[in-house]
DNA sequence: TTATTCTTCCAAAGCGCTTTGAAACAATGT
DNA sequence: ACATTGTTTCAAAGCGCTTTGGAAGAATAA
């Protein structure tokens, strides 16, 4: 059941019919009731190529995730924020289409999404701190959102990102006011916007508050479970081992728990462990008392977002740049306690 | 630029253009160049939009994953089964349309798609033992695949599924060999066809090795880490505890060995666990020696072979229904060691 | 030479929708 | 009565591609 067949059983013209559909005003309510009606009782669904040919519009949203050789570590990450996404595009008739590109293909990818028109806009996820990809979506000219930063972009542009300064600040202060000095971040790739900002606030922390910065505990890598505990072997191996660990995943954190317990090191008590937390509900790091404490910001809910704030900016709803930050929240959990120095600036005594 | 502009700018009519640039026969090889590259100079890129609905191919294929309200504890696995599929589609050019939508409104999803055509071919997951979506596929006619299987389906349909009976029982035996005769289960949702197989693997291996069954000793949830801690905290408080587990999945593993270590059980030597294992790479259970002895099947690679095998039928090249079912692999890491009993069966001696 | 077969190309119809520009009609004012 | 405005509907022209049914030209056969 087409457009044409539908008006001609109604007996009126095509123009009618996809005007009264479409919820155009020139058309009486009592026609539009009996379109409506018609259109129902016959099952009539619009033909998606033919409307988006004619208008122009694609109805989807393009998530460009860039897989690198490295290897899709992001992958659980990019799922939860693409179903948070989802959820945004249902309610609104978009749909999205899912592209993971290599990293060299990934300039072509919006080149040939642009030109084709085959989608409206695009999200772009975990830039670098130098990031070429956004030069190019700003020369594309299709709407786009990126979710993250990058620190090193001229351009402005839309994103959402959490403020992973400040959160890995805020972590590092709370080791450093519970007692300790010796605090090891296990951190994200670096050239990532988002792990060079936790770097800056962990370090920025240090700073402040007057503890010595020693880079041998400070390591980067993928964000897996093995590198949580071979990070955490090799560093408890040190002459002067840390006291304190702040991973930038759930996973490296498990990762850096198992090597602990290999060691005979008890979590939460002669060690502390912080991590960062996206909310990812099968971790379930949730609850009363979390497992982990964890600077914790739903992933889910920034994809959500993202998708909700690029739709209104292509709806000519909000104009660009738009911007937001989301700050994580510092959860306390049973993986950290007091360090070697408490007492000193908090009073805990001993 | 399009195909009008180049086929002004070439002197040639359309048609020619067109068939030139998709490889028809008649067309010389002469003009076949010239039309290719001129296309590429000029940057033709064909609208997609036009060309579904001019051929009513939609060059897209859709994911459509079910969200239960008990929430997406599966998207780490739909995500690398996405990932790996995605792999296949970019080779031949198709799109992947992803959506996660409420388990009411499955079917509606299906319905849509296929009288839109907004899809040449559609992928359905992890379904349940008696799942009402395959009949409603079966009746849409688009050509699709389920991920798994549907024991109480009478349809003949495509698949592929690992075998998750043998496997399990594989696992079973393999416990039941090392020595262990109280094993426990943490299954997935039981509903779901897969983790219905197993628990038949799990109890086949128990019968045919004469090993009483204790309905105390299976638990079924999402496949969560919380899950797997729980249960294992109140197995371990039965008069007469399991000394092995096995797992549905590597997070419920994970929640298991928390579980062990806060009440200072040693995994490997106390107690046993043996966990399916989707083969992530995050998780990093792979290497030498494995942190986890599992039954193990790549999702990814599943992800391709499947979308392959979804677009040979598409594109008439092979005949439904086509099925495929893999064998999981066993993979003995550090979690397991010789139970109560070694020495019966097995040659330990003692 | 004329008839016959390939080879190579084309004009035009069609895919199913949206949208422009205009017509038909009713309602209102003078 | 006629002009004017407003309301409701329509015919037809796109959107950019594929594909059908020829036609023109070249090559071969009689």
């Amino acid at each position: 059941m087409n457009l044409k067949n539908l008006s001609d059983v109604l007996g009126l013209s095509q123009t009618t019919v996809s005007r009264a559909l479409n919820g155009y005003p020139e058309v009486s309510e009592l026609t539009r009731r009996r379109v409506i009606e018609a259109a129902q009782r016959y099952g009539y669904r619009p033909n998606p190529h033919a409307t988006r040919l004619a208008t122009g519009r694609a109805m989807a949203i393009g998530h460009v995730i860039p897989m690198s050789s490295q290897n899709s570590v992001m992958n659980p990450i990019f799922a939860d924020f693409a179903a948070g996404a989802n959820e945004t595009y249902a309610r609104h008739g978009y749909e999205m289409t899912l592209s993971i590109v290599r990293d060299e293909e990934v300039e072509n990818k919006y080149r040939s999404m642009a030109e084709t028109g085959s989608v409206d806009g695009i999200i772009a996820s975990s830039p670098m701190i130098s990031d070429p990809r956004i030069e190019v979506l700003n020369r594309i000219g299709l709407p786009f959102l990126v979710h993250g930063r990058s620190s090193a972009t001229g351009y402005e542009y839309n994103w959402l990102d959490i403020n992973n300064f400040r959160a890995f600040r805020v972590a590092t202060e709370f080791l450093i006011h519970s007692g300790h000095r010796r605090i090891a971040l296990l951190n994200g790739p670096e050239q990532l916007d988002f792990a060079f900002r936790r770097r800056r606030g962990y370090l920025d922390a240090l700073r402040r508050n007057g503890v010595g910065h020693d880079p041998g505990l400070v390591r980067s890598s993928e964000m897996t479970e093995p590198f949580g505990h071979e990070s955490v072997i090799e560093l408890m191996r040190l002459e002067e081992p840390p006291t304190a660990f702040l991973t930038a995943s759930i996973l490296t954190a498990i990762g850096a728990r198992r090597a602990l317990h290999d060691l005979n090191i008890l979590l939460g008590t002669e060690v502390s462990l912080v991590t960062h937390d996206d909310s990812l509900d099968y971790f379930g790091n949730s609850g009363t008392e979390p497992v982990f404490t964890s600077v914790r910001s739903s992933i889910r809910a920034a994809g959500r977002r993202s998708a909700q704030i690029l739709l209104d900016i292509i709806l000519g709803q909000r104009e660009p740049p738009v911007t937001e930050l989301w700050e994580a929240e510092l959860v306390i959990g049973k993986s950290t306690g007091p360090g070697p120095h408490a007492g000193w600036s908090a009073g805990t005594g001993q």
